[in-house]
DNA sequence: GCGACTGACTTTGAT
DNA sequence: AGTCAGTCGC
């Protein structure tokens, strides 16, 4: 629907700064929005999208828009809507993810796939490898296959088919059979017909590069390119979008919005430097910078800006602030001594802003890692706050929600040997690994499927007693549900299934305190499958799109890790942990270096920008990590906010009580001033009864607790690897020891 | 085939 | 310390 050319400023684009309006009028070529935090990029993507529409630039199916999460989909989805008047049709907006599947199923066959390809879960790729590595006869100790699943998944990443994968990108893994065992996964996926995750994006990629008139037609629908947090893409997504973007005749009309200080999915194989090559990958790119911040007050940009200036190789940018309580508090840096206090004080904070009248909505605590969680659980709970966990277990990633979901796709597809494994003996029914592998063997000598097999084996009397029994009515009730789903529909089809093949029963009699709660899921799964028209839809819909972001509104507390809080914002924000070793992540450190070290940076910096008024960062000068006391350094990059956007606070047990008295959120006593003054390079621990864990030569006669007296034979940061006279070489930490000579 | 025991591990995690 | 997976023995 063009609209008339004469009208002015249409109303979607009155609101918006110039810079704003630039990314969006910018139509015609390659463009490469660098969106600082809260800069309203999410704004910019779907106005632009809405503009390319209601100027008549393009029609809905023209548009390819892309993004990481279904949120992120959902939510463009939803202001394209609102933008238009009406809900959008026949867009091609969604994940990487789900486009390639999309895509892949009107394709299929040029990867010898049928467009009836299943979409594995993580869970089964494992257990697939894991079969695929039986003949190898590895020591599964010596190379774990989810580390082998590892290294498969950053070859696909970067887009490497078994055959592309080079000598020099190949790795010793596994005695030198990684590779082998990667081609033979490939080969096992599709005589399954089936996918795993990586393989939506690869086998697109492979399919673009090899048949030009696929390309083509691509070329033909998609006039404009819409990409979200490009700073996150990996290789694949990269070529991908290269190859849709790039045409022979005219420009390239990919719009790329991301921010690389914002890029913290390193080890999931994104590529910073994708956004950092955008002008050479895309000649002749305009760049726009937002930098207008709406979100945060003077005083956090300019701390959250010092921080993250120590990163090199950034595109730059520099926010500026644009809220009216233009000033704000200073960034509040906490220091206590151990784990409880810091949820104790975190907590305490929490109670007095909500007395205040702050909703705890506002409010959330962002933590390095998933664990960190607990002291701060168990100190809301013992205060009565309410709090919510975001992230952690996906609704579908529940045991009994596979469970069902394996039976319904044997109900779909009975080749479907995965699924069919995951349920034969679930619930018990006396058919165990070694029938299973009885049954594998026949398998293989005919061919044809699992479920085949079964009943081939039932016919010919091969099966006998108990077993015999329980899989002839296994399958019985398969093929009454089959007969149901004609006649009835989806829902009654697998309610049946389930009931029939005894899975329900099972939790009916389980006692534990978990099983009615997994009947509600079960119940709640029944229920979202009757919103599909077919079961195959709605297999696909989970396999690709089912989140559970409940839209809570409640006034509860958030709780969760920093990777998880990008995208999001609160009025307060607690950073605890701030620690050399817990953030940044020593483990980090250890594997990636500089790389790493800057990433963790990043991941601070987009943990301050969550923040609208307050942030609060806290240290503990001791922590319990696994089972014993490590004393700890404040994080590095404490030190790096400029310290006149910081303000000392604190407090130790011994003037918590006066904190309650103080007009400030936080007392200041003299016990506290924990803010280092000047980064000692070695971290020193600072509790008397541990060795300090200075110089311990090589070829030191050293005493241990528990394995006795050694000698040292090589120093690893604070780690020692020690041959003791009576336990044999042994790596422990320095702290630990005591050195005799 | 199942339950008990041992031992290894413990960052981040969308699709 | 606690969990979870994998192995061992009955």
């Amino acid at each position: 629907m063009p609209q008339d050319p004469l009208i002015p400023t249409p109303e979607y684009l009155s609101r918006l700064n110039p810079e704003q309006r630039r990314a969006i009028e910018t139509t015609e070529g390659p463009l490469l929005i660098l969106a600082g935090a809260g800069t309203g990029k999410t704004r910019v993507l779907t106005t632009r999208f809405a503009h390319l529409l209601l100027t008549g630039r393009a029609y809905p199916s023209q548009i390819l828009a892309v993004t990481f999460t279904n949120k992120a989909a959902r939510e463009m989805r939803e202001r394209v809507g609102a933008i238009l008047g009406e809900p959008a049709e026949g867009l091609w907006l969604g994940t990487f993810h789900a486009i390639c599947a999309r895509m892949l199923r009107r394709h299929a066959e040029y990867v010898g796939l049928t467009s009836g390809f299943n979409i594995l879960d993580t869970d089964d790729q494992l257990r697939l490898l894991k079969q695929i590595m039986e003949p190898f006869r590895l020591d599964t100790k010596r190379w774990p296959p989810n580390q082998l699943m590892g290294i498969i998944q950053r070859w696909k990443d970067r887009g490497l088919t078994p055959d592309r994968v080079t000598p020099a990108e190949d790795t010793d893994f596994a005695n030198g059979h990684a590779l082998a065992i990667y081609r033979a996964y490939q080969l096992r996926l599709r005589e399954l017909n089936t996918c795993d995750f990586g393989d939506l994006m690869l086998h697109m990629v492979e399919i673009l590069r090899s048949q030009p008139n696929v390309l083509a037609q691509y070329h033909r629908i998609f006039r404009y390119i819409l990409v979200d947090e490009y700073q996150d893409t990996n290789t694949v997504q990269y070529l991908w979008l290269r190859l849709l973007a790039k045409r022979e005749h005219g420009p390239s009309n990919i719009a790329c919005v991301g921010d690389d200080d914002q890029s913290i999915y390193s080890w999931r194989g994104a590529e910073v430097e994708n956004i950092l090559r955008f002008e050479k990958d895309f000649p002749g790119a305009a760049v726009v910078r937002l930098e207008q911040n709406y979100r945060s007050t003077a005083q956090i940009l300019a701390a959250a800006a010092g921080l993250i200036a120590h990163n090199e190789g950034r595109l730059g940018k520099t926010l500026r602030p644009g809220r009216e309580d233009a000033q704000g508090e200073k960034v509040q840096i906490i220091g206590v001594r151990d784990s409880d206090e810091e949820a104790r004080i975190v907590g305490g904070a929490i109670e007095r802003l909500q007395a205040d009248g702050h909703p705890l909505s506002e409010m959330a605590i962002l933590m390095r890692a998933g664990f960190q969680t607990r002291p701060f659980e168990e100190r809301l709970m013992t205060i009565g706050v309410p709090y919510r966990i975001v992230g952690g277990l996906r609704f579908y990633e529940r045991a009994e929600i596979r469970d069902c979901l394996a039976y319904m796709r044997v109900l779909s597809q009975p080749s479907d040997d995965l699924a069919f494994e995951r349920i034969i003996n679930v619930p018990k029914r006396g058919v165990g690994a070694v029938a299973v592998q009885k049954l594998h063997g026949l398998a293989r000598t005919l061919p044809g499927p699992l479920t085949a097999a079964v009943l081939t084996q039932i016919e010919q009397g091969t099966l006998k007693g108990k077993s015999k029994e329980a899989l002839t009515s296994l399958m019985e009730a398969f093929q009454r549900a089959k007969a149901t789903l004609e006649t009835e529909g989806q829902v009654v089809a697998v309610e049946q299934l389930l009931e029939d093949s005894g899975y329900l029963q099972m939790w009916r009699d389980d006692r534990s305190v978990e099983a009615p709660g997994r009947l509600d899921n079960i119940r709640e799964l029944l229920r979202a499958i009757g919103e599909f028209a077919t079961l195959e839809g709605f297999l696909e819909h989970v396999a690709l799109v089912m989140d559970t972001e409940s839209e809570t509104t409640d006034d509860k507390v958030s709780l969760m890790t920093l990777h998880g809080s990008k995208g999001l914002e609160f009025d307060t924000v607690f950073l605890p942990g701030w620690e050399e070793g817990v953030f940044p992540s020593q483990r980090s450190l250890d594997e990636g270096g500089n790389r790493a070290l800057e990433e963790e940076r990043r991941l601070a910096y987009v943990g301050l920008t969550r923040a609208r008024l307050r942030a609060i960062v806290v240290h503990a000068a001791s922590r319990r990590i696994y089972a014993n006391w490590q004393a700890s350094m404040p994080s590095r990059f404490i030190e790096e906010i400029p310290s006149e956007y910081v303000q000392i606070g604190g407090q130790s047990v011994e003037s918590r009580r006066q904190a309650a008295a103080a007009p400030s959120m936080f007392a200041s006593g003299p016990f506290t001033s924990t803010r280092p003054s000047g980064m000692p390079q070695t971290p020193r621990p600072r509790i008397t009864d541990v060795q300090p864990q200075a110089n311990v030569p090589v070829g030191a006669t050293v005493f241990h607790q528990k394995f006795g007296e050694g000698t040292v034979i090589a120093v690893d940061g604070s780690r020692l690897e020690i041959n003791f006279e009576n336990g044999g070489i042994k790596r422990v930490m320095a702290n630990f020891v005591e050195i005799r000579s």
